[in-house]
RNA sequence: GGCCCGAUGGCGGAGUGGUUACGCAGAGGACUGCAAAUCCUUGCACGCCGGUUCGAUUCCGGCUCGGGCCUCCA
């Protein structure tokens, strides 16, 4: 029995699926204007990981993992007119990037990646049933979502509309006819990314999108939503209004939702200018180190991004990839699948993981998305250095008790980043 | 201001009403030509003040500090 914190009950609740043949699963995915930052790079992680242990629970064919593009938005539309070139280059590009990204930290694409543009159809008749049914209004070529329309906005934030109000920090636009109301569809000036729709020809709003991909993918009620905490309000919010006055339903089950990244004592953003790119990381470290980085603190804790943490995670990887060696998966280590369960404690799960060796450790790691590759690869790969010769006339100097020659190979080769290790079956080497 | 979350050793980070995981780093030892790796041993913590209790790091209240959301945001 899995055990997930939902953010609507805010506490730990067994994970009961609706249908355990098909769990399904939806996750924001990115606005593909910019290059990821590691803080972007946890809910994939996290939620990878997730789907790694429901796989494992429930079969390999139980579940249906969502994780939408959101190829329109303002920002993407300011980005393609600074660089003078259509939305879709900006979005296919990064789109590319996103995905190198994540797949170098180990995070398997998602069985459906729906895009915003490919969605327009489903988004109007989204729209359609809320304006029919008093939930949604036209004003100025803008459709909007009635907030007082629907009296439990607010379950998820658990916030009521004065105080958001209260709290605004933003004019209220005037064809608003509720200071809370929020856009579903603006409407898009002859230059701009368009498409035409009962209320002109305009772009949908960010909410929207998602809510209308769930609908077409996954379904009226879906098991698991998932994402950054920073999206609970107004985001998730304005999706369960959207969602539950359309088609009746509670969009969700269980709500999940992941803490962040900091850097210092405030969180990775980019409005902040503190980021961190896998990009860059990328280039002294590898991707299974920066994954285990991202687990190695509870999925809901913030977790303070430092080089040490990084460190710390590479030494963790050195150590099991000793321990794991060359062996083919095993049997599963149950206090490793418990760990998992209980919320997806990760902590618990390298620790248990620590005490293990061989295929068990293999398959173990498996579910956390690590030890994918063999120790000698882990080890030993990148580089084109002729180590084994080298190797060869240390043995030889080794041989002849010419000591200072010896130290000399290893020195040098240290220098480039082996290091070598003399067994009593000889002599290994790794990269640092 | 409203809503929410957190505070554990040098660092990271679980967990528990009563011997406080685990990892990294450190110290000592074994091993080694010397190292490295490995193994053994080992020091180090539960923000503050009350309350409940035989007993609180764990439960309750208050406080302090830190963070998040309320605006785009993973």
């Amino acid at each position: 029995m899995i055990r997930l914190h939902d953010t609507l009950a805010r506490e730990k609740r067994d994970f009961v699926p609706c249908d355990p043949k098909r769990i399904t699963m939806y996750v924001c995915g990115p606005t593909v204007y910019g290059r990821a930052h590691i803080g972007n790079a946890r809910p994939a992680v996290v939620f990878d990981t997730l789907t790694r242990l429901i796989r494992h629970e429930y079969g390999e064919n139980s579940l249906v993992y969502a994780r939408n593009v959101t190829d329109v938005d303002d920002k993407i539309i300011a980005a393609a007119a600074a660089e003078g070139v259509e939305p879709s280059v900006i979005t296919e590009r990064y789109e590319r990037f996103y995905l190198e990204d994540m797949r170098a930290l180990g995070v398997r694409d998602p069985d459906i990646a729906p895009h915003a543009t490919h969605e327009i159809g489903p988004m109007i008749a989204l729209m359609e049933r809320l304006v029919s049914t008093g939930h949604a209004y036209a004003a100025e070529g803008h459709v909007l979502f009635s907030v007082p329309s629907d009296p439990d906005y607010g379950v998820l934030s658990r916030r009521d509309r004065e105080q958001m109000i209260a709290g605004a920090r933003v004019e209220v636009a005037p064809y608003k006819r509720d200071a809370a109301d929020f856009v579903l569809w603006k409407p898009s000036e002859p230059n701009v990314i368009g498409w035409d729709s009962p209320w002109g020809r305009g772009r949908p709003g960010w909410h929207l999108e998602c809510s209308a991909m769930i609908k077409a993918h996954l379904g009226d009620t879906i098991d698991i939503h998932g994402g950054g905490l920073d999206l609970i309000f107004p985001h998730h919010e304005n999706e369960i209004a959207q969602s539950r006055s359309a088609h009746g339903a509670p969009l969700a089950r269980y709500w999940v939702h992941n803490g962040f990244v900091d850097m210092g004592a405030e969180k990775m953003s980019k409005s902040l200018g503190n980021i961190i790119t896998p990009e860059e990381l990328l280039k002294s470290h590898k991707g299974e180190t920066l994954r285990l980085a991202l687990l190695s603190a509870h999925y809901r804790q913030p977790l303070p991004w430092t080089e040490g943490l990084i460190g710390q995670a590479k030494a963790t990887l050195d150590g099991l990839y000793r321990k794991a060696g060359e062996a083919q998966a095993g049997q599963v280590d149950s206090g490793v699948v418990d760990a998992l369960r209980d919320d997806l404690n990760t902590p618990l799960a390298l620790s248990r993981l620590a005490s293990l060796e061989g295929g068990t450790l293999r398959a173990s790691a498996g579910l956390l998305g690590l030890l994918q590759s063999t120790a000698t690869d882990w080890f030993q790969s990148g580089g084109g250095l002729d180590v084994e010769a080298r190797i060869a006339q240390r043995a030889e100097a080794k041989k002849n008790r010419d000591f200072v020659a010896a130290d000399r190979i290893r020195d040098e080769l240290k220098a480039e980043g082996v290091i070598l290790e003399d067994g009593p079956n000889g002599t290994t080497w790794r990269r640092e």
